[in-house]
DNA sequence: GTATAAACTTAGATGTATCTAACAAATAAG
DNA sequence: CTTATTTGTTAGATACATCTAAGTTTATAC
């Protein structure tokens, strides 16, 4: 039996979504769900109806969402296609990684398995994309690393800027202005309990003091004792 | 006073598609339209009532469409879209010219002008795409040079393939196969006048028979007879 | 110059993607 | 453990992009 079935921009941006938000965990709230989207509850219930019947999602009423297989496999092609296009606009149209975004949400929808295949091999099928990412493979698999934040390291942690967890222009530019960029080495000099501020030493010589609202985003990991 | 009015990719796609039917022409006909985007007639109708009122086109009815000034201006910058688009894929992504048209077709919506200028930027401004085609500037001028066509060619002339009037992958497949590519010499050798056939001498050397239905898609420069 | 054919328009239907208003269930608060 | 709040659902409305069926106008043919 033969299915060509083909989802659009929107059915697309559902999956990805969802495959986004259960990041970890196995479900998501409507609530949740309906925010990230920016649209009203009752607009995911309609779509939820429709993700159902393709067998996309799995959903019962008054109860959390999650993905199927297929719509998982599924949402993680189109992270794949987002990613790549990422990677190709810094790596060879010399963007920074704060612009990509916007773009990206729009490229990742081109129906032309050989554009971002092509893509791919120019890049040398990266692993990651500007912001640490994983980029999943062409089967839908994903590397599942859960790096830790910056704000759960303690007091004296050697680290190296691995990943950010967020890829908002805003905050990219914050990142920007103060030169912090992956692959940064950091070490935390101290906490304030109070509020989660963080004093950090950066490349051995530069200290500044990072809100908890920043140290959320900044993935790490910790740099190899022996060294 | 402040408009901001975006337009729908299909709205795109209709003002498109009548830019390029009214080339040379100042009008088309709805039935025209509507057998090139391969939708039935009152969709056209509908269509119309809509880009009217956003002062696109020019329709009254049972008479002919034309682009307004505006409406003329949009559609030449999304064929600047997806020309550089087409010139980006075949010059920096290795892509054969048969393989481009149907990527730009869905890059050309994408709304990120840095995107297309970065492109623009890296090809150093190209005027023509991979078939010969003008790519309007940024204000939307386009320069209509109008090539004539190979089968309007007399015997004996001497000529230059500089563009090809279909983009479609067929068409361009089968020139590939023949080795047909723009920039290359000719030499009308014979024109059958009962089928429009034509003989060519390709680079002085080669010899071949084109269908008229060919001829009719080759678009040719005089040679300089001075060399 | 009427008859016929082709092109065009109108009206009304369908499916997608969204909304608001109103109602129902689950959760939190007292 | 009842009440209030939050969350989720249903029903019905709107806008887009398309269709079919039926009617109208223009062009073509005889």
């Amino acid at each position: 039996m033969y299915f060509c079935f083909v989802n659009s921009n929107t059915e697309e941006n559902y999956l990805k979504a969802i495959f986004l938000l259960t990041d970890g965990v196995s479900e998501v709230q409507p609530k949740e769900l309906s925010e990230s989207l920016g649209v009203k509850m009752p607009t995911i219930n309609s779509m939820m109806k429709r993700l159902l019947e393709k067998g996309l999602v799995e959903h019962t009423s008054y109860r959390p969402i999650s993905l199927t297989k297929s719509g998982k496999k599924m949402a993680a092609l189109i992270i794949r296609k987002h990613r790549l296009t990422e990677m190709f606009l810094v790596e060879k149209m010399e963007f920074g990684w704060e612009e990509v975004h916007e773009i990206a949400e729009q490229v990742e929808h081109i129906k032309s398995p050989i554009f971002f295949e092509k893509m791919n091999e120019m890049l040398g099928s990266p692993k990651q994309d500007p912001h640490g990412s994983s980029i999943p493979d062409l089967n839908g698999n994903i590397d599942n690393v859960n790096y830790p934040k910056l704000s759960d390291c303690e007091k004296n942690a050697e680290l190296r800027l691995v990943a950010v967890n967020n890829s908002s222009e805003d905050f990219l530019k914050f990142l920007n202005a103060r030169k912090i960029s992956l692959g940064l080495r950091m070490k935390v000099l101290s906490v304030e309990s109070f509020d989660g501020n963080m004093t950090i030493l950066f490349n051995e010589k530069r200290e500044e003091v990072l809100s908890k609202i920043v140290c959320d985003r900044l993935l790490v990991t910790q740099l190899n004792p022996s060294k």
